[in-house]
DNA sequence: CTGAAAGCGCTTACAG
DNA sequence: CTGAAAGCGCTTACAG
């Protein structure tokens, strides 16, 4: 692989002159400039990131960690984030941990000693000691789509899930329904517990307490819109049909929920747009060396498609 | 950021000897060892991957490009690899291309930037100039589920479109189906013209010729599930039934294929374990310093569910 | 404007 | 077994 001082060597000037050319700020003349160029182009050179990134002390990197990258909420979080970490001169790595603690110490591990300059987190294991660790390696993380701000130093962006849970439950109240069950997440997920607690809360508002999902629910609130479309898939399989016989509400609005054989009625969430917005804020956090520390949330407005109805009487 | 220094003089040894106990393949007595370890801990202290990348010549990080994180094929590719190349402690970049030619380019200058030690492709713009870039800069390189063994360095795990196709139009065929349109991707992607050949001239074999999509078909081959799915939503909005009217099939077969609002005839192709041999080979060769230069093809049986039926007569 | 020198944080022979 | 030294490929003041 060609490095510098062959360019320099080729050139017939010094490698800080090949440096200058290269980053640009610092001026040079006209005629060693094109000399420099040529001997780039005649060896094909691409300057070395590693060597670049110890002595400058940025990795010009970013972590993105999502507990299922098959899930496409978070395949469109991490194209949002990929996307936008580029734009910016970042290169992203990307850890998969299906909310495994020993996955999520790997990947904290790995960021660190690649130096990433900021992480953002899609999903974590409840109680989850990789922003603690990464914060404390002064290392910027933003948690979105979940997280209590139990650490003033992480960026969130959040969801209202209180708020969205108050929503469904309200929709589904006025249709009639009484018995109602959380189809919960077959990971254990941080924000599982929220959504399904905000769930509960809203019912015990109106009196009502979950039942289970075997229990003859008219109606399944599911942690987001895969688990919604499996209990359909489950449902149907067993003979019972959606919307007649049960209603089942989403999380997400992931693409496939507006399918013509899906229509899955839904809390709407822009994973693309909160990567993009995670990337700005952790980039701007970066290269100020400090953390994120600010929090703000997206709104979840509810969609209603076809895969709700009355209760069944 | 604690560095090894720190440690060192914390511990009272020079830097070779903290540097040894880490890697632990030089003999150290146990008490100089005792000493490092509790100076380790006690500063949290995580090496520097960039300086070691820098002195060891091997950035330990494999990239994956892909044209959509959003597509479940691409996604559990994605996944399989990350996967992998975590258990042999390699770190995953990930490149998200849309089949742009410039994504592509800006991929390839990152990647051979970070001197990568091997990268995995799964999907191109037609005619890209992605791997022979990457294989001009010694770094071995594999094609996923497509790919034209036009450069003898390359790896490909192909899958073999042609004979899959004949399978579908055979079956098609039996079924009585005399027109039968192509769905193509919306990007224009490498294999995505193999596919269409395919189908051709397994149609040309029986003197049949592809009609156009909007005009009177009643089987429509797409170029993948997701494709295959989108054709199902519009085929069904414009009022026709699926497979009463129409059939449909897809390849990938990706877990919403089986799901039973969907129920997808298609062609079986593993993702997941593909992007495990993936790294598999890559691996070997970049610790080999060599080229993969390697060509495996998949199986991939037809999985014949709901959505295709006799011709309509 | 250009180049010599120091240094980023490690690893790797090589002495001792 | 332990440490001093050189070097990986860059960047960054600083002279000239």
């Amino acid at each position: 692989m060609t490095t510098l001082v062959d360019v320099a060597r080729r050139a017939g000037v010094s490698k800080s002159t090949v440096s200058n050319v290269i980053r640009g700020d610092v001026p040079v003349t006209e005629e060693t400039r094109a000399k420099v160029e040529r001997a780039i182009a005649e060896t094909n050179y691409l300057p070395n990131a590693i060597a670049r990134s110890l002595k400058a002390r940025t990795s010009m990197a970013i972590g993105i960690v999502v507990p299922d990258l098959t899930n496409p909420f978070y395949a469109e979080l991490a194209a949002g984030v990929e996307r936008s970490a580029n734009a910016q001169g970042y290169a992203a790595l990307i850890a998969h941990t299906e909310c495994s603690v020993p996955s999520e110490r790997e990947a904290g591990r790995a960021f660190v000693e690649w130096r990433v300059d900021g992480v953002i987190i899609g999903g974590l294991s409840p109680g989850s000691g990789l922003p603690a660790m990464l914060l404390d390696h002064d290392i910027p993380v933003l948690a979105a789509s979940f997280g209590e701000p139990d650490d003033s130093r992480l960026g969130v962006i959040d969801q209202d899930d209180p708020a969205a849970m108050e929503m469904v439950v309200d929709y589904l109240y006025r249709l009639g329904h009484r018995r109602v069950a959380f189809a919960p997440l077959h990971l254990e997920e941080q924000s599982g517990e929220r959504r399904r607690l905000g769930f509960e809360e809203a019912l015990a508002r109106r009196d009502l307490t979950a039942v289970e999902l075997t229990d003859g629910a008219t109606a399944i609130v599911a942690h987001n819109d895969m688990v919604a479309i499996a209990t359909i898939d489950k449902l149907e399989r067993r003979g019972q049909r959606v919307p007649e016989d049960v209603s089942v509400v989403g999380f997400d609005d992931i693409p496939l929920a507006a399918h013509h054989r899906i229509n899955l009625t839904t809390i709407r969430s822009d994973a693309a747009e909160m990567g993009q917005r995670a990337v700005e804020l952790v980039v701007s956090a970066a290269r100020e060396s400090r953390h994120v520390a600010h929090r703000e949330v997206q709104g979840n407005p509810l969609i209603v498609r076809a895969t709700t109805g009355p209760a069944r009487v």
